[in-house]
RNA sequence: CGGGGCGUAGCGCAGUCUGGUUAGCGCACCUGCUUUGGGAGCAGGGGGUCGGAAGUUCGAAUCUUCUCGCCCCGACCA
């Protein structure tokens, strides 16, 4: 049992504080709100964002970067937009020693600064669609900072296409929808409803929002990505003007969407246990550490290493690229280096020991069960493979069964209310209110609508009453 | 931003109320020996000026004022 990990049980924010610190993925920079994020958690970014550029590319897109720094006057073009993000904009009022003419704000999301280059790049239907992401930081000067989930600076992906009609534009949204829901499922092993959100939930100058929601294990939900049908609010706002077909000028319809460093926090919250941190296999940079043990430090230096290091190379080899590291820490016994990978969530632990070689196995320990495989040489990358993808869907249908038992029905208020209080988790209920109702939902029971459930259900709305409400989840949020 | 808690060695803490010789303890770290397959034992060491600033005092970790930061709850949050 780890001994520096507040258990899960006693303190959730505590434990959730201390995985990070122990598995070394982040530390707190001199500046209130921003982490610094260490070459682990930093190289478990590099994976997840891998995986996304690389379906990026797939469905069109191509990488660009815009400037970190925005005209403030940038941000009054479209009104609920600024309403949204005037309360969280960092600004920059002096430069060169002198004040500024007019103050630049840090991004905290590129819909302007990328609008207004939309704007001079786009003439005519031939030019579209615009298909562009871009990798960078924003920030968004936040009250109450947490690592990973809400940071001031944090690393993200913001996707911004511009089409010629609005239904190209609704299907690009649920498009990157659904690039979202599938790399968080099938690669994060998170379990997400991909949805849509209630207005009052909505992106500040956006006409629809989607959302890949998800369920941490204290039972509360965290959005895990989003995706925006922007209509033509920002083309009108930034004169993103076409073209037509009919030789008439038209607006652009524009879509944004994002996932974020945000996604290392979810998959801490979903994954993990009282010892530590567990990456899924596909994301995890190292998927198996190689111990090479023996009683005596000059035989596992140069009797055991050199098979260590010639079993990694096979995996490696016949695996494929940086799969394993072999752990050369001779000095400390093996218990404290098998918590190291422990707790840095490396998902099997393969030691090799005098005893292993004697009998021609190697020792596979799983990073989720703890279960200890000794599997015979010849069998050893077959039952690594193996072993990851039961590892990968297990961790997934651990998190997912979590969700299912913990997502209840409420056929009223009193018992959305009840169930809220009682039990936590995601409740199920008809609702058609205004997002002024969503208001007094969230004051009255402290939870809010996180998605509406895909499909077509319908019903009797809990608040007003009225038939064709849709079937909503609520929820206590991150 | 409001309420509460807290900043003393890398981490966790004692000491602060009732100012006073070289500021302690556990873990971690370093050296040696014995150990070694889920966080070892013994012995010997290194490391802090007490979050920061100003003040009171012969004397401040301890008292006063200001300030910075962290955690929890609340408000807010694409």
């Amino acid at each position: 049992m780890a001994r520096n990990i507040t258990p899960r049980q006693e303190n959730y924010s505590q434990w959730y504080l201390d995985v990070i610190k122990a598995a070394e993925l982040a530390d707190y920079a001199p500046v209130r709100g921003c982490m610094v994020i260490r070459p682990t958690g930093y190289s478990i970014w590099e994976s997840i964002q891998s995986k996304f550029d690389a379906a990026f590319k797939k469905t069109g897109h191509v990488n660009a970067y815009f400037p970190l720094l925005i005209p403030d006057s940038f941000f009054r073009k479209e009104a609920e937009h600024v309403e949204g993000f005037a309360p969280e904009l960092a600004m920059v009022t002096h430069a060169g020693g002198e004040k500024l003419e007019e103050p630049y704000a840090v991004r905290p999301t590129s819909e302007t600064v990328i609008g207004s280059m939309y704007s001079k790049w786009i003439q005519s239907w031939r030019d579209l669609p615009v298909l562009i992401n871009q990798w960078c930081n924003v920030m968004r000067w936040e009250k109450r900072p947490r690592l990973f989930l809400r940071t001031s600076e944090f690393l993200w992906q913001e996707g911004h296409t511009a089409h010629e009609t609005a239904q190209e534009a609704r299907e690009e949204t649920l498009r990157m929808l659904e690039v979202y829901r599938s790399i968080i499922e099938n690669e994060i092993a998170i379990p997400v409803l991909a949805g849509e959100k209630t207005a009052g939930e909505r992106f500040p100058g956006a006409v629809d929002t989607y959302t890949c929601e998800a369920m941490m294990s204290d039972t509360k939900a965290l959005q895990a990505g989003t995706s925006h049908f922007l209509g033509q609010n920002f083309a009108k706002a930034f004169d993103i003007q076409y073209q037509n077909r009919e030789g008439e000028l038209d607006y652009c319809w524009t879509t944004s969407w994002g996932v974020s460093t945000r996604l290392i926090g979810a998959l801490i919250m979903t994954h993990s246990d009282d010892d530590g941190l567990i990456v899924p296999p596909r994301i995890a940079p190292v998927k198996a550490a190689i111990i090479p043990i023996s009683k005596d430090e000059s035989v596992a230096e140069n009797d055991i290493l050199p098979k260590a290091k010639e079993l990694s190379a096979k995996l490696d080899d016949e695996l494929g690229g940086m799969f394993t590291k072999v752990d050369t820490d001779f000095h400390a016994r093996p218990a404290d280096r098998f918590f190291t990978h422990l707790q840095k969530g490396v998902p099997l632990r393969l030691e090799l020991g005098e005893k292993d070689l004697a009998a021609g196995t190697v020792r596979i320990v799983r990073r989720d069960t703890g279960a200890k495989i000794d599997a015979a040489n010849d069998k050893v990358v077959e039952t690594v493979k193996n072993l990851l993808d039961e590892i990968q869907s297990n961790l997934f249908t651990k998190a997912k069964t979590f969700r299912d038992n913990n997502t209840h029905d409420a056929s009223s208020y009193d018992e959305l209310k009840e169930i809220i209080e009682s039990k936590g988790g995601f409740v199920r209920a008809y609702f058609g209110g205004t997002p002024e109702d969503e208001t007094r939902i969230r004051e009255e029971t402290g939870a809010t609508p996180r998605v509406i459930v895909p499909g077509d259900h319908k019903g009797k709305c809990i608040i007003t009453g009225n038939e064709g409400a849709r079937l909503t989840v609520f929820a206590k949020a991150y």
